[in-house]
RNA sequence: GACCCGUUGGUGAAGUGGUUGAACACGCCACCCUCUCAAGGUGGUAUUCAUGGGUUCGAAACCCAUACGGGUUACCA
């Protein structure tokens, strides 16, 4: 066979060879252990935890050797592709904080970004490969497969196009030709060069060394559209690229034979493989990969609605990529995921279940190590966005708002009760007068044996806003005590007749009547921020209610 | 069917042949602290590393088989 001739027959009009794209993305010029890594998703809707954790692990690696991550859109099949899918991965990106230094609207020396926009690189990569017999033309019909994986699966043979089964190998030039004349519809396949019985060896990064038949199927590289399968366009763009570590779904590992394959026979080295295992979720008894489709926790929006910081599905997933790492992070109150050294053997092989309690988990003391304005200054968009309302009371008096965020948040243990930020409202909208007033009536658990006259008079006569906390309490149990409150409960459980509670009544009627809960922080803390005079407005709002 | 990969408590896991009588963390339970809650503290939570064989003085770790789970076997990625 004259592959020049062929090569010339299939493509008669290419404008630039694989030397001149060659020429035009040279080698990379970085640090020596720099990695480079990429997400390349296709285009088909928004991102979800799966490849948001791949994502993640990829920009991690840049990140930390000091290496460029980028962002490639995988859209070579069109039938699949989804309106402003582009946009939407774009900014779900962009929503989990993870920047790329190149791809699609931001440029990049190794562009285009678009699979799409990549065709005739594609086609002179091909045509490099016909030159040296790796390729060539095969004419069979979608029916024409059909009833060869028929036959073969009756024979229980192997199922797919290869070996004596590959027609499209002794097509001589003239017949190819003949075809080419009357427009028969082709692809271009591999001409594979491996063996079925023969194995060979490679080392993944995170599954160690994997034995797998050498590859003997001879794939489509070019579909009847003209456009490259997913097996070609990641083998073309990751060399000419420079991708140093392909990290994917451990879907592609068996596959990887054929990706090595070609790299070989294009006579370049081929980046290095990460599979990483898929989340998975167990659902009686049964474990299978987070679903896009069925499980509210894989898809971002949910936790955009939820309120679940970005930050606090970050650390999860870096607990999830590296366990070590969540010792850090817990034992250090300054701990940052830049700061922390990921490796890939440090990662699990099998797959791992989705756990969003421990997110949660994480997620509180996320928050717990916030300053008050930093916490603050995080829950605003999200409560712009999902109610305005609240976002109006809270940002009426910022000082305000920040100082009710700041309770038992600057001692040694700081509280951590906020996993959400909706969280946020449930324990802190009793602080503010429109809420308290709408619901004091209605939702606070006023009980008949407490005695409001009794609030009424400890805090006119004996509150006193300058008291220190120690003050505080030590006046409001001598206070009680001259009603038959018990100041202790120890006290009290001594002798529970002769009293009519003890000072956490005391507490509880205050809780009630001030902030209609049963369950707040610190009361101390929480006067101080009302002020006496708002506390004896809600205490006389509260006798007219009555009336 | 064939070919791969995986399997340590409810969960994530540490562990690479000998202080492992299996760390640490989440969850759960109990107690302590305490004005409630949230935290925090202390302890409990795997008759033992899917099962069965082997190798070895010694195995969760190495080998083999079986079972179970997952993946691939597309002109989808």
């Amino acid at each position: 066979m004259d592959y020049q001739a062929l090569a010339s027959l299939l493509f008669p009009h290419l404008k630039e060879t694989r030397e001149d794209y060659e020429k035009k993305y040279p080698k990379r010029e970085l640090k020596e252990k720099a990695m480079v890594t990429r997400f390349a998703p296709s285009p088909t809707g928004f991102i979800h935890m799966g490849s948001l954790y791949a994502s993640f692990i990829s920009y991690i690696f840049a990140k930390q050797s000091g290496g460029v991550f980028y962002l490639r859109i995988e859209d070579t099949d069109q039938k699949r592709e989804v309106e402003n899918g582009i946009e939407q991965i774009i900014s779900d990106l962009k929503k989990q904080d993870i920047c790329f230094d190149e791809g699609p609207g931001i440029g990049g020396e190794y562009g285009p970004y678009i699979q799409s926009e990549r065709k005739e690189i594609y086609h002179a990569f091909v045509y490099d490969l016909i030159l040296k017999g790796y390729a060539y033309p095969a004419f069979e019909t979608k029916e024409e497969l059909e009833k060869m994986k028929e036959i073969q699966a009756k024979e229980k043979r192997r199922i797919g196009y290869y070996g004596s089964y590959a027609k499209g190998r002794k097509l001589s030039l003239e017949q190819i030709q003949q075809h080419l004349e009357n427009h028969d519809p082709y692809v271009i396949r591999l001409k594979a060069n491996g063996s079925f019985d023969q194995k060979f060896e490679f080392k993944d990064c995170i599954k160690g060394r994997i034995m797998l038949p050498s590859n003997d199927m001879d794939i489509v590289l070019l579909k009847q559209d003209g456009l490259p399968t997913y097996q070609f366009a990641h083998v073309v763009d990751d060399y000419l690229m420079g991708t140093t570590h392909v990290v994917r779904g451990d879907e592609w590992l068996s596959s990887t034979p054929i990706h090595l394959q070609l790299f070989r026979m294009l006579g370049v080295k081929p980046p290095k493989y990460a599979h990483i295992a898929p989340l998975t979720k167990k659902i009686e008894n049964r474990v299978r990969k987070l679903s896009k489709r069925y499980d509210k926790e894989c898809s971002m929006e949910y936790y955009q609605k939820e309120g679940i910081p970005t930050m606090a599905i970050k650390i999860y997933l870096a607990t999830l990529f590296n366990a070590s790492f969540e010792d850090y992070y817990l034992s250090n109150k300054d701990a940052s995921i830049s700061n922390f050294t990921f490796t890939f053997q440090k990662m699990g092989v099998g797959g791992s279940l989705f756990d969003l309690t421990k997110l949660l988990f994480l997620s509180k003391t996320y928050f717990s190590r916030l300053t008050a304005k930093q916490l603050y200054e995080e829950l605003l968009p999200f409560y712009q966005e999902n109610d305005p309302e609240f976002y109006q009371v809270l940002t009426k008096d910022p000082s305000y708002t920040i100082s009710i965020l700041n309770v038992e948040r600057t001692g040694k243990k700081p509280r951590k009760d906020f996993a959400t930020y909706q969280d946020i409202k449930k324990h802190t909208w009793y602080m503010y007068d429109e809420y308290y007033k709408q619901s004091t009536m209605e939702r606070a658990p006023i009980l008949d044996s407490y005695d409001l006259p009794l609030i009424k008079i400890y805090f006119e006569k004996v509150y006193c806003e300058s008291d220190s906390k120690d003050v505080w309490y030590e006046k409001l149990k001598e206070f009680i005590s001259q009603y038959d409150y018990a100041k202790t409960v120890k006290e009290y459980l001594q002798d529970p007749e002769q009293y009519h509670g003890h000072v956490g009544t005391v507490c509880e009627m205050i809780r009630v009547y001030l902030f209609c809960s049963l369950e707040t922080p610190d009361i101390y803390e929480l006067l101080q921020i009302l002020t006496k005079k708002r506390i004896l407005d809600r205490i006389v709002g509260i006798q007219k209610g009555k009336k």
